[in-house]
DNA sequence: CCTTTAATTCGAATATATTCGAATAATTGA
DNA sequence: TCAATTATTCGAATATATTCGAATTAAAGG
C-alpha cells in the first residue's frame, strides 16, 4: 500500500490539530485510544461504515495527532502521546481530561 | 441590537471549542486577546474585511470561547479565561502556551 | 495462484463553512 | 432629527468537508 503521511513533530500545526478534534467521531477515535492504547483500524468499535472511519483516521493521522503502525493486512493506531506533549506541552492531557464522562465533549 | 447568544459554562462543547479554533485567523483573534486583554472589535489589527471579522467573533462567541460586552455602539471582546478553565482544566493555558511566536499556530 | 482479511481510495451526493459587498441596526452626540 | 460611528446581518459565490457504496490494494495463508 501506499505510503502513510505522518508530520514530524516539529510540523504539528495547532490549527490543524484542533481542526483534527472538531469532529465528535474523531473525539470518540481519541478517546476510545487514550483509555485502550494502540488499536488495529478494525478493532475500534465505532458504529460508521469502514470507509468513513478510514477518512476520519486519515485526518487524525496527518494532523499529528495519531501515529500508524503497519503488521501485515493490518494497521495499528496509537495517540502520538509523547510527540504532542513536546511540541504544545499539557494539551493532550487537558483534552483527554475534558473527554472524560459528563463533560458531553 | 439582537440578543448575543453565549453559551452558559456548563454547555460549553469541546469539539465547538476545537472547531472555533481550527480557524487561523480566530487563532489570531484569541492570541491578541490573550496578549493585551479585552478589546473592542474594531481595536483589533486583523487584516480582513468586517464582515468577516464580524463572522469569527460570532464562532468564537457562541463556542464559548470568548465573551462579548456591549457598551455603546462598541462590543467589548474577551476571552472566557475561567469558565474555560473550570469546564477544561487548563485547555486554555496550554493552547496560549502553544500560540507562542516560534509554534507556526 | 486463489481466497480471505483488513483497510484505503475513488467518486459523487450532500452538507457546512468562508468570504465579502451591500444593506441594516443601534447608539451617541450635534 | 440627522449624521457619524460601530458593528451585525443578509445573500450569494466559492471553497471545503463529510458520508458511504463500490472498486482497489496489500499481505498472508492455504
Amino acid at each position: 500500500m501506499r505510503m502513510l503521511y505522518q508530520p514530524d513533530v516539529n510540523e504539528i500545526n495547532l490549527s490543524t490539530v484542533f481542526y483534527a478534534l472538531s469532529d465528535q467521531i474523531r473525539l470518540d477515535i481519541i478517546k476510545t485510544l487514550a483509555e485502550i492504547g494502540e488499536q488495529s483500524c478494525g478493532a475500534l468499535e465505532i458504529n460508521v461504515p469502514n470507509s468513513t472511519l478510514s477518512h476520519h483516521y486519515k485526518v487524525l493521522r496527518e494532523s499529528g495527532v495519531t501515529h500508524t503502525r503497519i503488521e501485515g493486512t493490518q494497521r495499528f493506531i496509537s495517540l502520538r502521546h509523547n510527540d504532542l506533549n513536546t511540541r504544545f506541552p499539557g494539551l493532550l492531557s487537558a483534552i483527554l481530561q475534558g473527554l472524560e464522562p459528563g463533560k458531553s465533549s
